[in-house]
DNA sequence: ATACTTAGTTTGATTAATCAAAGTATATTG
DNA sequence: CAATATACTTTGATTAATCAAACTAAGTAT
C-alpha cells in the first residue's frame, strides 16, 4: 500500500505533466508543488523510482511509469469526484473544496468511491471544469486554448479554470467566470498585457495575462 | 493539531470508558483496542499525558482530561455521522462501514462535517443504534441492559449493537437484530448459557452469552 | 574561457510512531 | 510467605518523512 505521501508525489507529477503537456517533470516543480525542500524531493523521488512508480533522470526530471500513472490517475479521479460531491451534494463553495478533497482523497476506499460516483450520477467533470478520469484511468483531453490566445471580437465558452487558489476562484465567481459560461472578448492589447471581456450583459472588465492563462476556453 | 494517531488513542479510551461506565481505562485495553504492543501504548500515553490530553496513573490506567474528552467526543461524532452517511446516503452495508469511517474521520474537516450533519437531517443515532454526540460533545445515555439480563417471556426493543465486527453484524442482520426491532425472549437458561428468542413471526433461534451481551435493549 | 547563477544532490540530524525483548511491579495461588 | 503469572514499563532499534546547510553540475553572461 502506498502511503499518502507517495500518492501526493505521484499526483503532483501527473498534474504537472498534464498541464505542461510533457511527460517529463523537473524536480523543481515537484518540490514546489508539494511545498517541500528540493533535498526532500530528491530523496523521496529516488525512493519512488526504487519502487517502480517512476523513472528518475538525475538533474533532468522524472517520468511516471505505467504503474505510477495508473495510481496518479486514480488519485485525480478521487480528488475530482470528491470536489464534485462537496459542491453538488453538500453545497460548499468551490473556492474551499480543493483543500478538503486533498485530505479526503487518501482516506476514501475504492468501494466508497464507486458508490459516490454512482450517487453523483457519474459526472464527467468537476466544478472547476476539469475532466474526471474514468475508473480505467482514461481522461478526456482538456482544451489547450486559454483566454490569452483569443482574438478581439470573438466569443468563446469557458472550458475550465486551471487554478485551485481560493482567492482567484472567489474572484472568478463574482465575475461569473465558470465552466460553460459564454464570454465575449472586447479587446486584446498585446502590449498592455491585458484582455477586456464581457460576460452576458454585465459590465466589461479586464484581466492581465497571468489570470487569462488560467482560463481555458473553446471556440 | 493532533495527529490521527493521537485522535485514535483518545477515541479508543473514550469508547472503553463509555462501555465500562468507568472513566479510568487500563493500559491493556488501550494497547489491545489499537492493535499495538503494550510498550508502544505506554510510550504514547506518556506523551499524551505530557500534552494534557489525559492523566496517566502508572500501572493503573489513564483518564481523559476535559480537553482530551472533548476531542474524543468529537471523533466519535465524526465516526458516527460518517457511518450514518455511508449507510443512508451511499447504501453501504452496515457490516462494512466501521473500517471506512475509521479512515475518513481523520480527514473530514469541521466545516464539511457540519454540512454533512445538516444534509443527513441531524441524525441522533448511527446505524448501530449508538448515539451521535452533539457538536458540544453531549451524548445521550445509552441503555445498560443487554439481552442477557432479560427475563423469560419478556418483550424488549433493541437499542443498539455493541460490536463493530463485520461477521457479527452480518449475522445480526440475517436474524433481523437491529435497532428498533422488537424481540421476544422465549427462554433463558442460565446454566446452558443460552437465550432463545424470536423476532416477529420468524423462526426462533438461540444466542450464547457472548453474543447476547452485545445486544443492548429497552423494556 | 572564466566567473556567476540556478537547479539539483548529498549529508547529517530530527520527529512521530512503532516493535521486540528485557526488566519490574502487582496480584494470585499453592 | 514464596513461587508464579499477569500486566505494565523500559530500552534500543527501525522506518517514513522531513529540514538546513554544504556541495556540485549545467547553463548563462561577461
Amino acid at each position: 500500500m502506498p502511503t499518502s505521501t507517495v500518492e501526493n508525489y505521484l499526483k503532483q507529477i501527473l498534474v504537472v505533466s498534464l498541464e505542461t503537456n510533457c511527460p517529463e517533470v523537473p524536480m523543481g516543480k515537484v518540490a514546489q508543488g508539494l511545498c517541500v525542500t528540493s533535498g526532500t524531493a530528491t530523496t523521496m523521488i529516488k525512493n519512488l523510482a526504487g519502487n517502480g512508480w517512476l523513472n528518475y533522470y538525475p538533474r533532468r526530471g522524472v517520468r511516471l511509469t505505467r504503474k505510477g500513472k495508473k495510481l496518479a490517475m486514480n488519485m485525480l479521479r478521487r480528488h475530482r469526484l470528491l470536489e464534485t460531491f462537496l459542491v453538488e451534494t453538500l453545497g460548499l463553495d468551490w473556492s474551499e473544496i480543493h483543500q478538503e478533497a486533498e485530505e479526503l482523497e487518501h482516506a476514501i476506499s475504492e468501494k466508497v468511491l464507486e458508490k459516490l460516483d454512482e450517487f453523483l450520477g457519474r459526472p464527467r467533470q468537476d466544478p472547476h471544469g476539469h475532466p474526471i478520469p474514468t475508473r480505467g484511468g482514461v481522461i478526456r483531453r482538456t482544451s489547450t486554448q486559454s483566454l490569452i490566445s483569443c482574438k478581439e471580437g470573438s466569443k468563446v465558452i469557458i472550458d475550465s479554470i486551471v487554478d485551485q487558489e481560493s482567492d482567484f476562484l472567489k474572484f472568478a465567481r463574482t465575475k461569473q467566470l465558470f465552466p460553460g459560461q459564454e464570454v465575449r472578448i472586447l479587446s486584446h492589447e498585446k502590449q498592455a498585457d491585458a484582455i477586456t471581456l464581457q460576460v452576458g450583459r454585465e459590465a466589461p472588465f479586464s484581466l492581465g495575462s497571468r489570470s487569462s492563462e488560467k482560463i481555458l476556453v473553446q471556440a
